[in-house]
DNA sequence: AGTGTATTGTTATACTATATCAAGAACAAC
DNA sequence: GTTGTTCTTGATATAGTATAACAATACACT
């Protein structure tokens, strides 16, 4: 379960406003399928739901925003752990993140692959990038060594202003 | 104003558990006192008690803790507000950081100075070290810089397990 | 003392997350 | 297909974190 990893247009990187958002949609849907399947795991529909309101755009949302979309057909909003259980599924099994500096959560840009999360926030747009690179890891684990540290879990949450944003008047 | 950083028992790791603690508070309220005279701002009673309380450990503490501990002479505890209006003083002067993966906070190590701000917290003894070395930073950057993001702010918080804890059976 | 600003007090409320127990759906074995 | 087991969801209550809004007080400066 290496492959779906880098399909779509998702690189690494901020995507282009214009991109072909359904698509990433898709994929992550498909890939949550199969990344469930290989773990033996249910992907039920209200999980399904639930990364699929994540996925909605690359803004991390928050579980209350979450909370007031999961209608349940007849119109009635679901209840605070409903989402959170949803939620916690979807953070065990790698397929959303959690942005610690928002208290919110975005979709995992490569699913059923094990990597170190990190993140850039565009403080413009708002849109979340999961990075891929492996010299922040690299720097990270160097300086644990040299303190005699045992890492167990990394949070990188780099803020600041996306290519595309600086393209253009801020807030336009 | 760079010269208090590097004082006391602080150098950038965990400090031994039997180090001298008394040092390390004191040392940050003067240095607070120095900050707070140079950048033309009060270091009021209730601020320098909220910072007190921060450095009581090198754990990182919650609001709600500070909150309990704030009695008014009288026994009465304060409100909300209080605790977090002097939090707020605190990081915008840098003499405290927020703990953004625990909704906590921690006295800055080296105040005064322009600094990224990067974390190792013990999952054992729950104390955290703020990391004084370039390289994290460098890597952050050059990913950066490919990607053309421009960085505003750096969360780097890195659980794992301290060097004193991995010498010890653990939860001894 | 008088005036303007910064700080603190006070109350209410918003936002985020979990505990607990009951009900229901899926699954395996018989 | 019934039974027993496990996993999942529903529902209610509550815990934990943070801010809004406005009143009162303290401080700095003339
Ligand atoms: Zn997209
Ligand atoms: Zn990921
Ligand atoms: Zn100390
Ligand atoms: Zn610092």
């Amino acid at each position: 379960m290496k492959r779906a990893a880098t399909r779509g247009t998702r690189k690494g990187s901020f995507d282009r406003p214009q991109h072909d958002h359904a698509r990433c949609i898709a994929d992550a849907l498909q890939s949550a399928g199969t990344v469930c399947a290989a773990q033996g795991v249910r992907l039920t529909e209200q999980r399904r739901r639930v990364l699929e309101l994540v996925w909605q755009s690359h803004r991390p949302i928050g579980a209350y925003e979450i909370l007031d979309q999961l209608t349940d057909g007849s119109g009635r909003r679901a209840a605070p752990p409903t989402v959170y259980r949803a939620l916690d599924f979807l953070l065990e099994h790698g397929l959303i993140h959690r942005v610690e500096s928002r208290n919110a959560f975005i979709g995992c840009s490569h699913p059923g692959t094990e990597h170190v999360v990190e993140i850039m926030l565009c403080t413009d747009c708002g849109r979340a990038a999961e990075i891929d690179d492996q010299r922040i890891d690299r720097a990270v684990r160097a300086v644990a060594a040299e303190i005699g540290f045992r890492i167990e879990r990394q949070t990188i949450e780099i803020a600041g202003r996306c290519g595309h944003c600086q393209a253009r008047p801020a807030h336009a």
